[in-house]
DNA sequence: TGTACATCAGTGAACGCGCGTTCACTGATGTAC
DNA sequence: TGTACATCAGTGAACGCGCGTTCACTGATGTAC
Protein backbone atom coordinates (compact mmCIF):
# COMPACT_ATOMS: atom_id res chain seq x y z
CA UNK A 1 0.00 0.00 0.00
CA UNK A 2 1.02 3.96 -0.23
CA UNK A 3 3.46 4.99 2.30
CA UNK A 4 4.06 8.70 3.35
CA UNK A 5 6.72 10.55 1.69
CA UNK A 6 8.96 10.51 4.15
CA UNK A 7 8.56 6.38 4.24
CA UNK A 8 9.61 6.03 0.51
CA UNK A 9 12.33 8.83 0.67
CA UNK A 10 13.90 6.46 3.73
CA UNK A 11 13.28 3.52 1.50
CA UNK A 12 15.10 5.24 -1.24
CA UNK A 13 18.18 6.12 0.60
CA UNK A 14 18.25 2.27 2.21
CA UNK A 15 18.50 0.83 -1.42
CA UNK A 16 20.88 3.27 -2.53
CA UNK A 17 22.89 1.96 0.13
CA UNK A 18 22.45 -1.78 -0.05
CA UNK A 19 23.15 -0.99 -3.85
CA UNK A 20 26.31 0.32 -2.76
CA UNK A 21 27.56 -2.47 -0.41
CA UNK A 22 26.43 -5.17 -2.76
CA UNK A 23 27.97 -3.53 -5.66
CA UNK A 24 31.24 -2.60 -3.92
CA UNK A 25 31.30 -6.27 -2.71
CA UNK A 26 30.78 -8.37 -5.92
CA UNK A 27 30.90 -5.81 -8.49
CA UNK A 28 27.93 -4.36 -11.02
CA UNK A 29 27.21 -7.72 -12.92
CA UNK A 30 26.96 -10.33 -10.10
CA UNK A 31 24.59 -8.09 -8.03
CA UNK A 32 21.11 -7.96 -9.64
CA UNK A 33 18.20 -5.58 -9.18
CA UNK A 34 16.79 -8.26 -7.07
CA UNK A 35 19.77 -9.12 -4.71
CA UNK A 36 19.38 -5.41 -3.98
CA UNK A 37 15.93 -4.79 -3.21
CA UNK A 38 15.96 -8.28 -1.20
CA UNK A 39 19.42 -6.50 1.06
CA UNK A 40 17.23 -3.61 1.50
CA UNK A 41 14.74 -5.93 2.72
CA UNK A 42 12.21 -5.23 -0.35
CA UNK A 43 10.84 -7.17 -3.20
CA UNK A 44 12.05 -6.56 -6.31
CA UNK A 45 8.69 -5.19 -7.77
CA UNK A 46 8.83 -1.85 -6.42
CA UNK A 47 12.50 -0.62 -7.80
CA UNK A 48 11.38 1.05 -10.45
CA UNK A 49 9.06 3.43 -8.63
CA UNK A 50 12.93 5.18 -7.17
CA UNK A 51 14.70 4.39 -10.42
CA UNK A 52 14.49 4.60 -13.77
CA UNK A 53 17.00 1.55 -14.22
CA UNK A 54 19.69 -0.38 -12.99
CA UNK A 55 22.27 1.98 -14.76
CA UNK A 56 20.76 4.77 -13.05
CA UNK A 57 21.24 3.19 -9.63
CA UNK A 58 24.74 1.98 -10.52
CA UNK A 59 25.70 5.59 -11.27
CA UNK A 60 23.90 6.88 -8.38
CA UNK A 61 24.38 4.81 -5.59
CA UNK A 62 28.17 4.68 -6.44
CA UNK A 63 28.58 8.50 -6.51
CA UNK A 64 26.88 8.62 -3.48
CA UNK A 65 29.45 5.96 -2.08
CA UNK A 66 32.04 7.64 -3.08
CA UNK A 67 30.84 11.25 -1.90
CA UNK A 68 30.21 9.89 1.50
CA UNK A 69 33.74 7.93 1.84
CA UNK A 70 35.17 10.97 1.01
CA UNK A 71 33.45 13.20 3.41
CA UNK A 72 34.62 10.59 6.38
CA UNK A 73 37.92 10.68 5.00
CA UNK A 74 37.80 14.67 4.76
CA UNK A 75 36.70 14.78 8.48
CA UNK A 76 38.91 12.56 9.81
CA UNK A 77 42.06 14.40 8.13
CA UNK A 78 40.82 18.18 9.18
CA UNK A 79 41.24 16.76 12.73
CA UNK A 80 44.85 15.43 12.10
CA UNK A 81 47.48 17.67 13.45
CA UNK A 82 49.05 19.45 10.39
CA UNK A 83 52.37 17.34 10.63
CA UNK A 84 50.25 13.80 10.96
CA UNK A 85 47.68 14.70 7.94
CA UNK A 86 48.92 12.23 5.04
CA UNK A 87 50.46 9.66 7.19
CA UNK A 88 47.41 9.35 8.94
CA UNK A 89 45.43 9.14 5.35
CA UNK A 90 47.76 6.84 3.80
CA UNK A 91 47.41 4.51 6.92
CA UNK A 92 43.92 4.77 6.97
CA UNK A 93 43.14 4.26 3.63
CA UNK A 94 45.59 1.48 2.94
CA UNK A 95 44.73 -0.35 5.92
CA UNK A 96 44.39 -4.13 6.01
CA UNK A 97 40.84 -3.36 7.41
CA UNK A 98 39.96 -1.61 4.72
CA UNK A 99 41.41 -4.25 2.04
CA UNK A 100 39.48 -6.95 3.74
CA UNK A 101 36.04 -4.51 4.01
CA UNK A 102 35.40 -3.51 -0.02
CA UNK A 103 31.75 -3.46 0.89
CA UNK A 104 31.77 -0.01 3.04
CA UNK A 105 35.56 1.11 1.37
CA UNK A 106 36.52 3.20 -1.37
CA UNK A 107 34.40 2.38 -4.72
CA UNK A 108 36.79 3.64 -6.92
CA UNK A 109 39.30 0.76 -6.02
CA UNK A 110 36.65 -1.70 -5.37
CA UNK A 111 35.13 -1.15 -8.86
CA UNK A 112 37.84 0.69 -11.01
CA UNK A 113 37.85 -1.58 -13.95
CA UNK A 114 33.93 -1.38 -14.37
CA UNK A 115 33.90 2.19 -14.01
CA UNK A 116 36.04 2.82 -16.85
CA UNK A 117 33.78 0.91 -19.13
CA UNK A 118 30.40 2.42 -17.49
CA UNK A 119 28.13 4.89 -18.89
CA UNK A 120 29.03 8.55 -18.71
CA UNK A 121 26.62 9.38 -15.45
CA UNK A 122 28.86 6.90 -13.42
CA UNK A 123 32.07 8.31 -15.04
CA UNK A 124 31.24 11.65 -14.23
CA UNK A 125 30.84 10.85 -10.88
CA UNK A 126 33.64 8.69 -10.24
CA UNK A 127 35.81 12.04 -11.78
CA UNK A 128 34.11 14.09 -9.36
CA UNK A 129 35.23 12.02 -6.39
CA UNK A 130 38.93 11.66 -7.59
CA UNK A 131 39.04 15.26 -8.17
CA UNK A 132 38.16 15.63 -4.52
CA UNK A 133 40.23 12.91 -3.08
CA UNK A 134 43.57 14.99 -4.99
CA UNK A 135 42.10 18.45 -3.58
CA UNK A 136 41.92 16.54 -0.09
CA UNK A 137 45.49 14.93 -0.63
CA UNK A 138 46.76 18.34 -1.91
CA UNK A 139 45.63 20.21 1.28
CA UNK A 140 47.73 17.67 3.65
CA UNK A 141 51.18 18.18 1.49
CA UNK A 142 53.80 20.72 2.82
CA UNK A 143 53.47 24.29 1.41
CA UNK A 144 57.23 23.73 0.27
CA UNK A 145 56.18 21.54 -1.97
CA UNK A 146 56.78 22.66 -5.40
CA UNK A 147 53.65 21.15 -7.82
CA UNK A 148 51.14 20.13 -5.11
CA UNK A 149 48.27 18.99 -7.64
CA UNK A 150 50.45 16.52 -9.46
CA UNK A 151 52.33 15.18 -6.21
CA UNK A 152 48.28 14.69 -5.26
CA UNK A 153 47.47 13.01 -8.41
CA UNK A 154 50.45 10.20 -7.84
CA UNK A 155 49.38 9.53 -4.07
CA UNK A 156 45.80 8.94 -5.26
CA UNK A 157 46.17 7.04 -7.94
CA UNK A 158 49.35 5.54 -6.34
CA UNK A 159 46.98 4.18 -2.89
CA UNK A 160 43.70 3.62 -5.49
CA UNK A 161 46.17 0.94 -7.46
CA UNK A 162 47.78 -0.33 -4.12
CA UNK A 163 44.59 -1.08 -2.39
CA UNK A 164 43.29 -2.88 -5.47
CA UNK A 165 47.06 -5.23 -5.95
CA UNK A 166 46.28 -5.78 -2.26
CA UNK A 167 42.82 -6.93 -3.27
CA UNK A 168 44.18 -9.08 -5.87
CA UNK A 169 47.06 -11.31 -4.78
CA UNK A 170 46.80 -14.04 -3.07
CA UNK A 171 49.59 -13.96 -1.05
CA UNK A 172 48.42 -12.52 2.49
CA UNK A 173 51.93 -11.58 3.01
CA UNK A 174 52.77 -9.93 -0.27
CA UNK A 175 49.67 -8.40 0.63
CA UNK A 176 50.11 -6.81 3.90
CA UNK A 177 53.82 -5.58 1.76
CA UNK A 178 52.15 -3.64 -0.75
CA UNK A 179 50.15 -1.58 1.67
CA UNK A 180 53.62 -0.66 3.91
CA UNK A 181 55.51 -0.23 0.86
CA UNK A 182 52.91 2.51 -0.71
CA UNK A 183 52.48 4.03 2.89
CA UNK A 184 56.06 3.97 3.45
CA UNK A 185 56.93 5.70 0.34
CA UNK A 186 54.64 8.26 0.55
CA UNK A 187 54.44 9.40 4.07
CA UNK B 1 34.23 -33.05 -38.51
CA UNK B 2 37.11 -33.91 -36.74
CA UNK B 3 40.26 -31.48 -37.71
CA UNK B 4 43.86 -33.09 -37.03
CA UNK B 5 45.88 -31.76 -34.01
CA UNK B 6 47.65 -29.48 -34.76
CA UNK B 7 44.67 -27.60 -36.15
CA UNK B 8 42.44 -28.24 -33.26
CA UNK B 9 45.57 -26.74 -31.04
CA UNK B 10 45.96 -23.96 -33.38
CA UNK B 11 41.69 -23.55 -32.55
CA UNK B 12 42.79 -23.73 -28.65
CA UNK B 13 45.14 -20.94 -29.45
CA UNK B 14 43.11 -18.83 -31.12
CA UNK B 15 39.78 -18.88 -28.40
CA UNK B 16 42.37 -18.02 -25.78
CA UNK B 17 43.51 -15.13 -28.02
CA UNK B 18 40.15 -13.80 -28.99
CA UNK B 19 39.22 -14.67 -25.00
CA UNK B 20 41.86 -12.32 -23.72
CA UNK B 21 41.17 -9.37 -26.36
CA UNK B 22 37.53 -9.52 -25.55
CA UNK B 23 37.74 -9.86 -21.37
CA UNK B 24 40.42 -7.16 -21.62
CA UNK B 25 38.05 -4.65 -23.38
CA UNK B 26 34.68 -5.75 -21.96
CA UNK B 27 35.33 -7.29 -18.93
CA UNK B 28 34.22 -11.28 -17.91
CA UNK B 29 30.77 -10.91 -17.18
CA UNK B 30 29.73 -9.14 -20.40
CA UNK B 31 31.54 -11.28 -22.68
CA UNK B 32 29.89 -14.48 -23.43
CA UNK B 33 30.85 -17.49 -24.12
CA UNK B 34 29.36 -17.07 -27.75
CA UNK B 35 31.13 -13.58 -28.15
CA UNK B 36 34.36 -15.33 -27.60
CA UNK B 37 33.77 -18.19 -30.18
CA UNK B 38 32.28 -15.51 -32.53
CA UNK B 39 34.99 -13.86 -32.34
CA UNK B 40 37.71 -16.86 -33.10
CA UNK B 41 35.17 -17.85 -35.73
CA UNK B 42 33.43 -20.26 -34.26
CA UNK B 43 30.33 -21.38 -33.02
CA UNK B 44 29.82 -21.42 -29.54
CA UNK B 45 29.36 -25.57 -29.23
CA UNK B 46 32.44 -26.46 -29.71
CA UNK B 47 33.58 -24.66 -26.55
CA UNK B 48 33.58 -27.40 -24.76
CA UNK B 49 35.68 -29.95 -26.79
CA UNK B 50 38.55 -27.00 -25.12
CA UNK B 51 37.63 -25.93 -21.98
CA UNK B 52 35.85 -27.17 -19.05
CA UNK B 53 33.70 -23.97 -17.95
CA UNK B 54 33.91 -20.42 -18.89
CA UNK B 55 35.69 -20.12 -15.33
CA UNK B 56 38.39 -21.86 -16.52
CA UNK B 57 38.71 -20.29 -19.69
CA UNK B 58 39.01 -16.73 -17.77
CA UNK B 59 41.86 -18.18 -15.82
CA UNK B 60 43.98 -19.60 -18.33
CA UNK B 61 43.17 -16.72 -20.56
CA UNK B 62 44.08 -13.71 -18.01
CA UNK B 63 46.98 -15.36 -17.15
CA UNK B 64 48.24 -16.43 -20.66
CA UNK B 65 47.70 -12.16 -21.61
CA UNK B 66 49.71 -11.31 -18.49
CA UNK B 67 52.56 -13.60 -19.60
CA UNK B 68 52.87 -12.68 -23.01
CA UNK B 69 52.61 -8.85 -22.13
CA UNK B 70 54.89 -8.91 -19.85
CA UNK B 71 57.42 -10.66 -22.18
CA UNK B 72 57.25 -8.06 -24.34
CA UNK B 73 58.04 -5.83 -22.00
CA UNK B 74 60.91 -7.44 -20.45
CA UNK B 75 62.33 -8.29 -24.17
CA UNK B 76 61.64 -4.15 -24.68
CA UNK B 77 63.66 -3.32 -20.91
CA UNK B 78 66.48 -5.40 -21.99
CA UNK B 79 67.31 -4.20 -25.31
CA UNK B 80 67.12 -0.40 -23.45
CA UNK B 81 70.17 1.02 -22.23
CA UNK B 82 70.69 0.99 -18.43
CA UNK B 83 69.82 4.63 -17.63
CA UNK B 84 66.74 5.08 -19.81
CA UNK B 85 65.23 1.57 -18.82
CA UNK B 86 63.18 2.25 -16.46
CA UNK B 87 62.15 5.88 -18.14
CA UNK B 88 61.03 4.08 -21.22
CA UNK B 89 59.39 1.33 -19.12
CA UNK B 90 56.85 3.73 -17.92
CA UNK B 91 56.64 5.97 -20.92
CA UNK B 92 55.44 3.08 -22.75
CA UNK B 93 53.25 1.56 -20.05
CA UNK B 94 51.51 5.13 -18.92
CA UNK B 95 51.09 6.14 -22.77
CA UNK B 96 47.82 7.11 -24.55
CA UNK B 97 48.53 4.42 -26.88
CA UNK B 98 48.30 1.59 -23.66
CA UNK B 99 45.37 3.47 -22.35
CA UNK B 100 43.47 3.88 -25.51
CA UNK B 101 44.10 0.22 -26.61
CA UNK B 102 42.82 -2.04 -23.05
CA UNK B 103 42.25 -5.39 -25.42
CA UNK B 104 45.93 -5.62 -26.41
CA UNK B 105 47.67 -4.48 -23.27
CA UNK B 106 47.72 -5.05 -19.39
CA UNK B 107 45.09 -7.11 -17.69
CA UNK B 108 46.12 -6.37 -14.68
CA UNK B 109 44.60 -2.55 -15.28
CA UNK B 110 42.41 -3.90 -17.62
CA UNK B 111 40.13 -6.21 -15.00
CA UNK B 112 41.89 -5.30 -11.57
CA UNK B 113 38.80 -5.26 -9.89
CA UNK B 114 37.22 -8.20 -11.18
CA UNK B 115 39.83 -10.43 -10.51
CA UNK B 116 40.29 -9.43 -6.76
CA UNK B 117 36.74 -11.21 -6.62
CA UNK B 118 37.46 -13.96 -9.13
CA UNK B 119 38.77 -17.62 -8.13
CA UNK B 120 41.95 -18.84 -7.08
CA UNK B 121 43.39 -19.84 -10.01
CA UNK B 122 42.44 -16.63 -12.23
CA UNK B 123 44.34 -14.71 -8.90
CA UNK B 124 47.52 -17.28 -8.92
CA UNK B 125 47.87 -15.99 -12.69
CA UNK B 126 47.55 -12.54 -11.27
CA UNK B 127 49.51 -12.92 -9.06
CA UNK B 128 52.78 -14.22 -10.73
CA UNK B 129 52.15 -11.59 -13.47
CA UNK B 130 52.68 -9.38 -10.60
CA UNK B 131 55.25 -10.72 -9.32
CA UNK B 132 56.97 -10.85 -12.75
CA UNK B 133 56.43 -7.06 -13.41
CA UNK B 134 58.07 -5.75 -9.73
CA UNK B 135 61.12 -8.31 -10.62
CA UNK B 136 61.39 -6.70 -13.74
CA UNK B 137 60.99 -3.25 -12.88
CA UNK B 138 63.30 -3.84 -9.95
CA UNK B 139 66.05 -5.07 -12.41
CA UNK B 140 65.98 -1.26 -13.67
CA UNK B 141 66.50 0.47 -10.85
CA UNK B 142 69.99 2.19 -10.20
CA UNK B 143 72.07 -0.49 -8.42
CA UNK B 144 72.58 2.33 -5.40
CA UNK B 145 69.22 1.62 -4.90
CA UNK B 146 68.48 0.40 -1.20
CA UNK B 147 65.32 -1.44 -1.15
CA UNK B 148 65.06 -2.19 -5.06
CA UNK B 149 61.98 -4.74 -4.23
CA UNK B 150 59.62 -2.48 -1.69
CA UNK B 151 60.68 0.65 -4.37
CA UNK B 152 59.27 -1.80 -6.95
CA UNK B 153 56.16 -2.92 -5.64
CA UNK B 154 55.27 1.10 -5.47
CA UNK B 155 56.20 1.67 -8.70
CA UNK B 156 54.23 -1.43 -10.43
CA UNK B 157 51.13 -0.57 -8.17
CA UNK B 158 51.41 2.98 -9.45
CA UNK B 159 51.82 2.71 -12.88
CA UNK B 160 48.70 0.19 -12.63
CA UNK B 161 47.03 2.63 -10.45
CA UNK B 162 47.47 5.24 -12.40
CA UNK B 163 46.44 3.69 -15.64
CA UNK B 164 43.07 2.40 -14.66
CA UNK B 165 42.56 5.96 -13.06
CA UNK B 166 43.10 7.59 -16.98
CA UNK B 167 40.61 4.98 -18.07
CA UNK B 168 38.06 5.72 -15.60
CA UNK B 169 38.10 9.81 -15.51
CA UNK B 170 36.10 11.36 -18.45
CA UNK B 171 38.20 14.38 -18.79
CA UNK B 172 40.53 13.89 -21.68
CA UNK B 173 43.28 16.42 -20.23
CA UNK B 174 43.00 15.14 -17.02
CA UNK B 175 43.09 11.80 -17.93
CA UNK B 176 46.71 12.52 -19.56
CA UNK B 177 47.69 14.33 -16.55
CA UNK B 178 47.31 11.61 -14.56
CA UNK B 179 49.86 9.38 -17.10
CA UNK B 180 52.65 12.39 -16.76
CA UNK B 181 52.38 12.79 -13.27
CA UNK B 182 53.52 9.26 -12.65
CA UNK B 183 56.19 8.72 -15.45
CA UNK B 184 57.68 12.17 -14.58
CA UNK B 185 57.12 11.32 -10.33
CA UNK B 186 59.13 7.79 -10.87
CA UNK B 187 61.56 8.30 -13.78
C1' DT C 1 50.78 -49.91 -47.73
C1' DG C 2 45.68 -50.67 -47.52
C1' DT C 3 41.49 -51.35 -45.05
C1' DA C 4 38.02 -51.12 -41.34
C1' DC C 5 36.70 -48.93 -37.48
C1' DA C 6 36.94 -45.83 -33.46
C1' DT C 7 37.65 -41.18 -32.26
C1' DC C 8 36.53 -36.61 -31.75
C1' DA C 9 36.55 -31.25 -33.54
C1' DG C 10 33.13 -28.53 -34.77
C1' DT C 11 27.91 -27.52 -35.73
C1' DG C 12 23.48 -25.95 -34.36
C1' DA C 13 19.23 -27.02 -31.81
C1' DA C 14 17.76 -27.39 -27.27
C1' DC C 15 17.89 -27.23 -21.99
C1' DG C 16 16.82 -24.75 -17.62
C1' DC C 17 17.75 -20.62 -15.33
C1' DG C 18 18.15 -15.95 -13.73
C1' DC C 19 18.12 -11.53 -15.51
C1' DG C 20 15.90 -6.58 -16.15
C1' DT C 21 11.62 -4.88 -16.65
C1' DT C 22 6.36 -4.58 -16.72
C1' DC C 23 1.90 -4.77 -14.80
C1' DA C 24 -2.53 -5.57 -12.22
C1' DC C 25 -3.48 -5.16 -7.73
C1' DT C 26 -3.87 -3.40 -2.65
C1' DG C 27 -4.74 -0.10 0.59
C1' DA C 28 -2.73 3.79 3.18
C1' DT C 29 -1.61 8.61 2.11
C1' DG C 30 -2.43 13.02 0.04
C1' DT C 31 -5.65 16.47 -1.83
C1' DA C 32 -9.75 19.15 -3.09
C1' DC C 33 -13.90 20.91 -1.44
C1' DT D 1 -12.62 19.64 10.43
C1' DG D 2 -14.82 15.90 7.67
C1' DT D 3 -15.61 13.51 3.43
C1' DA D 4 -14.82 11.60 -1.23
C1' DC D 5 -11.65 10.54 -4.41
C1' DA D 6 -7.13 10.34 -6.72
C1' DT D 7 -2.54 8.98 -6.06
C1' DC D 8 1.08 5.95 -5.66
C1' DA D 9 4.64 2.79 -2.61
C1' DG D 10 5.15 -1.71 -2.41
C1' DT D 11 3.82 -6.75 -3.78
C1' DG D 12 4.28 -10.77 -6.54
C1' DA D 13 3.20 -12.99 -10.97
C1' DA D 14 4.56 -12.68 -15.56
C1' DC D 15 7.22 -11.14 -19.86
C1' DG D 16 10.93 -11.97 -23.28
C1' DC D 17 15.71 -12.60 -23.54
C1' DG D 18 20.42 -14.13 -23.33
C1' DC D 19 23.20 -16.85 -20.60
C1' DG D 20 26.23 -21.29 -19.67
C1' DT D 21 25.97 -25.78 -20.78
C1' DT D 22 24.46 -30.27 -23.11
C1' DC D 23 23.74 -33.26 -26.85
C1' DA D 24 22.84 -35.76 -31.32
C1' DC D 25 24.97 -35.46 -35.41
C1' DT D 26 28.65 -35.17 -39.29
C1' DG D 27 32.59 -36.61 -41.46
C1' DA D 28 37.67 -36.12 -41.54
C1' DT D 29 41.48 -37.88 -38.73
C1' DG D 30 43.87 -41.35 -36.14
C1' DT D 31 44.75 -46.20 -35.12
C1' DA D 32 45.03 -51.28 -35.25
C1' DC D 33 45.87 -55.06 -38.07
Amino acid sequence: MRRSKDDAAGTRLQILHSAAAEFRQHGFDKVSVNDVMSAAGLTHGGFYRHFESKEHLIAESCGAALESLIDSIEKYVRKSPDQLKLKSLLERYLSPSHRDNPSTGCALAALASEIARSNTQTRKGATNGYRRLVNLIAETLPASERDKKKRAQVIATSMIGALTLARVVDDRELSNEILRSTIEHFA
